[in-house]
DNA sequence: GGTAAATACTTGTATAATGCAAGCATTGCT
DNA sequence: AGCAATGCTTGCATTATACAAGTATTTACC
């Protein structure tokens, strides 16, 4: 996968997008920051899909590198390192909310919870509010 | 890429859509599909970002096996095969769509039409309409 | 009817991305 | 000082993608 800066493929904005995070793992990262309230190297590790390590570190320096997550240094504990989205990663909350309206139309077996699938038929604009908020859905 | 039918990598609906077109080809041929008109293989070809032929081929038949795509012969030309996207793959629509809408807020040399701005940021319902309908944007 | 062009691929091989196991560096705890 | 926690890096195997070429079927032309 490309980090920004290496040649772009056009000038399309689906290309742009996809040059960014249109890989397996980059938005798995996004997810975990934005609705699951993960911040650091190790519990992104944790999620179930198994990232590999070189790879996690690697989407994380490019997330990084094109201006969507930003780290900072936990000061209660320098071994920790915190990453959050900046707001052109938030911005996301409408592909990443999109994606998954989609999945839970199409996927017979999503681990969807009702009240979120009621949300994100009948109330999108609240489901961004709450993640620009940092509140869980 | 996997098509469909391997093992899936989690429960998660975010998961469940990467898993289908989360790589650098396959939303690409949907968006030539749904916003460009185009409906061969060599058309596809023909798109600036230069897919390899058998990525083509391949990413082609993932999305038909996982229902995004059909495929049917031109009764006009028997050598030409006409690929179009079902109703599931129409579903798409607002994922390409708030990834054009991100791409246009943070792409500073983004090619897309002041008017089509416009309608990403005031009118997103009437560009799904539209996208349903087969009208171009 | 024979030949060439058009269309949609497949095949073979090189390069790049990902997966996997292990190891290293820094900080914190005792 | 020693050990655990955390965040990585490194080396190598496997998989995906890129590139060049070739094949199969249909159509158009002479």
């Amino acid at each position: 996968m490309l980090c920004s800066g290496k040649k772009r493929r056009s000038k399309c904005p689906v290309t742009f997008a996809l040059d960014r995070f249109g890989d397996k793992w980059s938005l798995l990262v996004v997810r975990d920051l934005m609705f699951r309230g993960k911040e650091t190297y190790g519990e992104f590790l944790e999620s179930g899909e198994g990232i590999a390590t070189n790879v996690l570190a690697d989407r994380l320096k490019c997330l990084e590198t094109d201006g969507l997550i930003e780290k900072s240094g936990d000061p209660e504990n320098k071994r920790r390192i915190l990453y959050r989205l900046t707001d052109k990663g938030l911005d996301l909350a409408p592909v990443l909310l999109e994606m998954m309206r989609w999945s839970a139309k199409y996927d017979a077996d999503t681990g969807t919870p009702q009240q979120l699938l009621d949300s994100l038929e009948n109330d999108m604009p609240g489901l961004i509010e709450k993640v620009r908020e940092g509140m869980q859905i």
